[in-house]
DNA sequence: CAAAATACATAGTAATGCAATGTATTTTGG
DNA sequence: CCAAAATACATTGCATTACTATGTATTTTG
């Protein structure tokens, strides 16, 4: 159970997914990146490890799908809160189209 | 519409789930390279290319996912023909499992 | 008879997840 | 009380994989 072949494969789904989920994620609040990892793992079967978290925020900042502002707290390190950006919000529903495109054909290819 | 940012995407969402796919489309059947790239075409809005489907088809030999024989033709090329390992069965199994798992969560996500 | 299709293959590039590592603060359990 | 775990951010370098470009060779089509 689990071959190597397999991890290495989820590892690889990941690629593309990870962005598509937080941005679902982002569609109706704002989170911090923590937060985003526990909803991630909340929410999926999947496991994020923070060195994935932090570069994809940022590249998904760079790219103007979020942006973030830090939020001073009373006691604690400061948190980056992540939104949604209006091309953002767009871009996710393309994204949207295309994965229930392709999700229609795969369980069409699994029965 | 169809964005940079949502056309790297695509060609990340398949990093994964284009292996998926073809373990999927060899289930029932063998397929020669060339018939292979036809089927994804018809069954799925994914496009694949020829210096995607060989070095990914030679990758899954070498993990013992798949077999394959050369069949000479009465004209023209010979074809070489892939078929599942019981291996290739058992690995496509486990990751139907990951795929419905992630594929639930997403579609929550999304509703 | 030239172009397109069929059929295989590889080299090099770009993109991304992840382990490892680093900093700093707060909470929790013994 | 104090060490470990949790919280919260971040970066570097490595491994993996899709894709463009390129190559070879045969057959079909307009």
């Amino acid at each position: 159970m689990n071959s190597e072949f397999v991890q290495k494969w989820q590892s690889q789904v990941k690629k593309g997914t990870l962005a598509f989920i937080l941005l679902n994620i982002l569609k109706d609040n704002e989170f911090y990146g923590y937060e985003l990892m526990e909803q991630v793992r909340k929410f999926t079967t999947i496991e994020i490890a923070e060195g994935t978290l932090y570069p994809l925020m940022n590249r998904l900042k760079k790219e103007g799908l979020v942006t973030s502002k830090w939020v001073e707290q009373e006691s604690g390190i400061p948190r980056k809160y992540y939104q949604l950006t209006e091309t953002g919000v767009a871009t996710l529903i393309e994204m949207r189209v295309y994965w229930q495109n392709l999700e229609t054909s795969i369980q069409k290819l699994i029965k």
